[in-house]
DNA sequence: AGTTGTATTGAAGTTCACTTTAAGGGTTAT
DNA sequence: ATAACCCTTAAAGTGAACTTCAATACAACT
């Protein structure tokens, strides 16, 4: 059981932000304590980092909220889910193909700055 | 030499955003045909590849920006464009890793989901 | 008891990176 | 020559994703 503050510190969101994603649907509503305040699971913890993985893998707020939407309708939408995080993973498959490509361009940069340096 | 539109398919960016990029600073003053019109050399394409690569492992505008302006100081810049070049590959490379971890945090989900789609 | 720190809410504001608009001129195909 | 399509500019507008604000309440420490 986390505080709003773990959370924020363990994820590096804004404690704003935490409360952001709840608002809009990208999380369950989180458990409360007796004075109102948030208390987040383990299970809220797993799906903040598959929200962050989404999230920083290109998906929109709108996607990730709708993807939350099927968690919630239950079983019957496990097909979807299933494709959801399956392109998903081809995406983030491309953006490492990409990102290998850029480092190779920077490599060469960088070499040729070495190059001109060293001249010098 | 390339057209505006030759080089909007090439990068896949809009004209619009080639000409804002460069109003912006981001690239060097891109010579003209008689009318007016923009004509792209091979070292602009190599520079435009270079703004996409940093713009695509998220350096900002105001980043890029200031690395155009060291270019075009000349030669007394290249150990702080070399500065640049080499965080930048840092973050590429911290990129990655974050993505295999993302890849293997799919994965499972993945595996999870068929698992349970297996079942019924 | 009072200060400091953390929490709550809804609404308004900010930032970034474009994107669209408006108003016009040049180019190409039929 | 007349569409259809390309280009030019400056300025205003947009959408996404937060971020800040204002007002308030509780919690922990000395």
């Amino acid at each position: 059981m986390y505080t709003i503050k773990e959370v924020s510190e363990k994820f590096n969101l804004a404690s704003h932000t935490l409360r952001y994603y709840e608002k809009e649907g990208l999380l369950p509503p989180v458990h409360r304590m007796d004075n109102g305040r948030r208390v987040y699971s383990e299970t809220d913890i797993q799906r903040i980092q598959m929200l962050c993985c989404m999230r920083d893998s290109g998906l929109s707020i709108e996607a990730i909220k709708h993807y939350n939407e099927l968690i919630l309708l239950g079983d019957d939408t496990v097909p979807e889910r299933r494709e959801i995080i399956s392109r998903q993973k081809e995406t983030v498959q491309q953006h490492i193909a990409e990102y290998q490509k850029y480092l190779d361009l920077l490599s060469q940069k960088l070499n040729y700055y070495d190059a001109f340096l060293a001249e010098k």
